[in-house]
DNA sequence: TTAATTCAGACAATAGATATCCGAATAATA
DNA sequence: TATTATTCGGATATCTATTGTCTGAATTAA
């Protein structure tokens, strides 16, 4: 059981794009620079941040990426499930089924109780998730960081951020 | 992020150790017969429930695996975190010390809001994990289930478990 | 129209999970 | 008490999913 590697960089870049000024993206090599991390990979998740309608995406010349909702309505759950996979994390491969005292499909409508022991506990670890949003985030980090720490942010985001083309994927 | 497959058979093995009379025990051949599922992998999650000190196992002749403690001392997350390990499945690399705008390690002291928000949301999941008892299990499968289906498992059980020798690891 | 710059999907390398085997240990039996 | 059959336990291959990389398609500004 482990959660993908991708999931805590496409959380940090979109916490990045979340600090960015209005109207103004990044493109994903900078994103990458950014957080020291592989450029093609990083793009990847970015890539499929963008199909879960999460980020809002410029092709062409000054294109990038953008947040394409307010901070608030994009959950780590939402970035979560984009990048790892909405799907449960626990798959019933139905076992019950198996061997001598194999039970019929007909009695297998309802998941066994270990099944849905699983799926609740991953309930609630959604719903955490899902109580956390990029606002929240961005909140903390201006509370905990030291203020030279966030000057520097803003230095160099305003020196990477292209002002994006109008129309976006 | 997705959970071992020897979880769920470790979790049914378990349910069905639970079921078997005081005294007697099954070898991991016959759970994995009655499950439907290669022995010798059948057998590695065993051992880590043994491990775990979650079973309690006899070598030699009329060997065989029981419960180490009662039904209601063991739960869905002992038995996943025996079997997939108990570390987290989200693991912070430290992105944010990376990169122009990186952090000194001496300003990393607390985790990152990101990390700290999984590392939440795990707890959640092992908390509702660990509400879940065998003795929890085998109550729901004693109300759901069709009789006769009962009475196929304890036949199958008493003509396979066999008194454990006394000594047992 | 051109050319630069970007994203997007297809393609290897690697780590972890899956499946298997053989040796060590134990207890019943002669 | 020695033997032997039977069992678990850890070390060993295979296979899948993740990680990382690459080249081509699309778009925009000049």
């Amino acid at each position: 059981m482990q959660i993908s590697k991708g999931v805590e960089w496409a959380a940090h870049a979109a916490a990045l794009l979340n600090g960015l000024p209005a109207g103004r993206g990044l493109k994903a090599e900078a994103l990458a620079r950014y957080h020291g991390v592989p450029a093609p990979y990083m793009a990847k998740q970015l890539q499929a941040l963008s199909k879960a309608g999460i980020t809002q995406t410029s092709r062409g010349a000054h294109g990038g990426y953008r947040l394409a909702k307010p901070a608030d309505e994009i959950t780590l759950w939402d970035i979560t499930a984009a990048v790892d996979g909405p799907g449960p994390a626990f798959r019933c491969t139905e076992i019950r089924q198996n061997g001598p005292c194999g039970l019929k499909p007909e009695d297998c409508k309802r998941p066994c109780q270990i099944a849905a022991a699983f799926a609740s506990a991953e309930q609630a670890f959604r719903d955490s998730l899902a109580a956390v949003s990029l606002a929240d985030l961005a909140g903390q980090v201006v509370r905990d960081s030291e203020p030279d720490h966030l000057l520097a942010m803003m230095n160099w985001l305003s020196a990477e951020a292209d002002p994006l083309s109008e129309k976006s994927a």
